[in-house]
DNA sequence: CGACCTTTTGAACGTATTCAACCGATGTGG
DNA sequence: CCACATCGGTTGAATACGTTCAAAAGGTCG
C-alpha cells in the first residue's frame, strides 16, 4: 500500500551495489539470464526498489492496480484466487528467482494475491520502464517472453495434474516439482521444509487437507519420504518418480 | 492418425489483401487490437501466411520446432498435453481471435498439441517478425504482453475449477465461459453447438465422459438448458449463473 | 445400408470428503 | 515459568460423489 516512489535516484549507493542483480544469487533463474554485464546494469538501474516483506504480509492483492512485476530475491510465496462466494484456490508456491505479478498486465490490475509465507525480499520491477528497456534490448525481451510462457507451461502442468492425477499422486508430483526447484538453487533435492500448511498444499493440489495429512503418512509408510510436521526427507526419489510413470489402465 | 501434412505454404497472392487483419471479424478480439491503421498494416506484413486445416488435423504437435504463433480466424480448436504414461488432457478449447502456440516461446519447442475440432484457418505470424516489430510499436508490445497474460489468468480460472468446483458445478462455469465468448463474438450466447465430444470435455473437466453426459442430462431435467447430442441451448441462464454463486459451506 | 463412433443410462464400486476426536507444537499473558 | 488458548496436524468411521463396467440406443459417414 505504498505510494509510488519518487524518482529519486536511489541515494544509498552502497546498497545498491550490494543489491545489484550481479550479486544476487537468483540471477540465474530471473529476469537477467543472458544478459551481458553492460545490459544487466541498464536493467539495475530500472529495478528502483526492493521490499522486504514479513511471513503473511501481502506483496498485492486481488484488484490492486498494477504497475509492477517482482521478481523474489528471497522468500517464498503463495498465489491465490478467490471466487465471488469466498472460495479460494492456490494457484502457487514461488521462490527465489521466479517472477510474480504477470497476471496483472492483462488487466491493469492484479487477479489473485501474493502472500509470504516466510519472511522474504522482493525485486520490485516497474513494468512501463521493463517494457521500454525491452524494445531496447532484445535478449531481455525474448527472455522475459520466455518467463511469461514459462509460466504458460507450468499452469497446463498444474491443469494436468488436477485433471488426471489421483490423490496420492498428486502429492508426489508436488514433492517431486518442490524438490527440482531446490535443486536448480542449490539447496537439497532430498530434504526441506514446507512452508506451506496442509490446508495450504491441499488447495493447491485440489485435496482436503485431511487428504494431504494421509497421503503424506502413506508415503512415509511406504518407505518412500520421511515427514515430521513441515520437514520432509525424500528416502526414495526412484520410488516417487515410478510412482508418476505407473501407468494405471491396462 | 493422419500422417503430418505437407507443408505447402498457400501460394496464392490475391487472398492476402481480403485476408488482412484490416477486414478481419477476429480483429477486436486478436492480436491487432488498439493498432492505428499504419501500424494495422505493418502487423499485416509480418502475417505472411494462412493457413487452412480440416477437422481433425494438427496445427502443431508436442515438440515440434517453435517459431511462430498462430492466430485463429475462423474454426475451433483444443489443445492438449500427453504424459510421459501416456494419459492425456484437455487443456483449452479456443476460438476465432485468440492466440495458439505461446507454450512454444519458452523452450523453442510446443509443449501441447493443438488440433482443429472443425474446418479452421489460422494467421501464421513468425515469432520473431513479431518481436521485433514490438520493439518498433509500443502499442502492439503492449497488447502482445496483455494477450500472454489473458492466458495466465485463464489457466488461473481452469485450475480454480479444477480444484475447488463439482463435477456439475464444472459443467454450468464451462457452459457460461462457452456463452459468454460466443456472445464477445456476435454468436447466440443461449444456443451453439459444442464441438468437442463428451470425452474431450471431460477431459478439459477433469472428469469422465459419463459425467459429463450425466451432468448434461441433469441440467436438462432441472430446465436449465436443453441438449441434443451437440446442440445445447441454454433457457436459466441466471438460473446457471446461481449455481456458481451458491456457497455450498454455511 | 451397415459399420463405427458417440452418447445415454443403470448398477456396483472405490476414492476422497466430511465429521469428529485427539494430539502436538507454538505462542501469550498472568 | 507455567497454564492456557490457539493453531496445525493426524487418524478413524461414515458418507457422498464420481468412476467403472456394462449394455443399448442414437448419429454419422463411408
Amino acid at each position: 500500500m505504498k505510494a509510488a516512489p519518487v524518482q529519486h535516484p536511489p541515494v544509498i549507493k552502497l546498497h545498491v551495489l550490494k543489491d545489484a542483480c550481479a550479486q544476487c544469487s537468483a540471477r540465474e533463474l530471473c529476469l537477467p539470464l543472458g544478459l551481458s554485464d553492460d545490459e544487466l546494469q541498464r536493467l539495475d538501474e530500472i529495478v528502483a526498489t526492493r521490499q522486504k516483506l514479513k511471513r503473511g504480509e501481502h506483496l498485492y492483492r486481488y484488484g490492486d492496480a498494477f504497475s509492477a512485476i517482482y521478481a523474489i530475491k528471497v522468500g517464498f510465496f503463495k498465489t491465490d484466487v478467490i471466487t465471488e462466494d469466498g472460495r479460494d484456490h492456490v494457484t502457487g508456491f514461488h521462490m527465489n528467482g521466479e517472477i510474480l505479478g504477470m497476471d496483472g498486465i492483462s488487466g491493469d490490475a492484479y487477479t489473485c494475491n501474493a502472500i509470504a509465507l516466510e519472511d522474504s525480499e522482493v525485486c520490485v520491477i516497474s513494468f512501463s520502464d521493463l517494457e521500454h528497456l525491452a524494445t531496447l534490448i532484445p535478449t531481455l525481451q525474448r527472455h522475459f517472453h520466455r518467463v511469461m510462457s514459462r509460466e504458460i507451461v507450468r499452469d497446463h502442468g498444474i491443469m494436468m495434474l488436477l485433471g488426471t492425477l489421483r490423490a496420492e499422486e498428486r502429492l508426489v508430483a508436488f514433492l517431486l516439482n518442490l524438490s527440482q526447484r531446490y535443486a536448480a538453487r542449490g539447496y537439497s533435492p532430498t530434504e526441506f521444509h514446507l512452508r506451506a500448511t496442509r490446508d495450504e498444499i491441499g488447495s493447491y493440489l485440489g485435496l482436503k487437507l485431511e487428504t494431504v495429512s494421509r497421503g503424506l503418512s502413506q508415503l512415509q509408510d511406504s518407505g518412500l519420504i520421511v515427514v515430521q510436521q513441515k520437514y520432509i526427507q525424500i528416502t526414495a526419489i526412484d520410488g516417487l518418480k515410478k510412482m508418476l510413470q505407473h501407468t494405471q489402465t491396462c
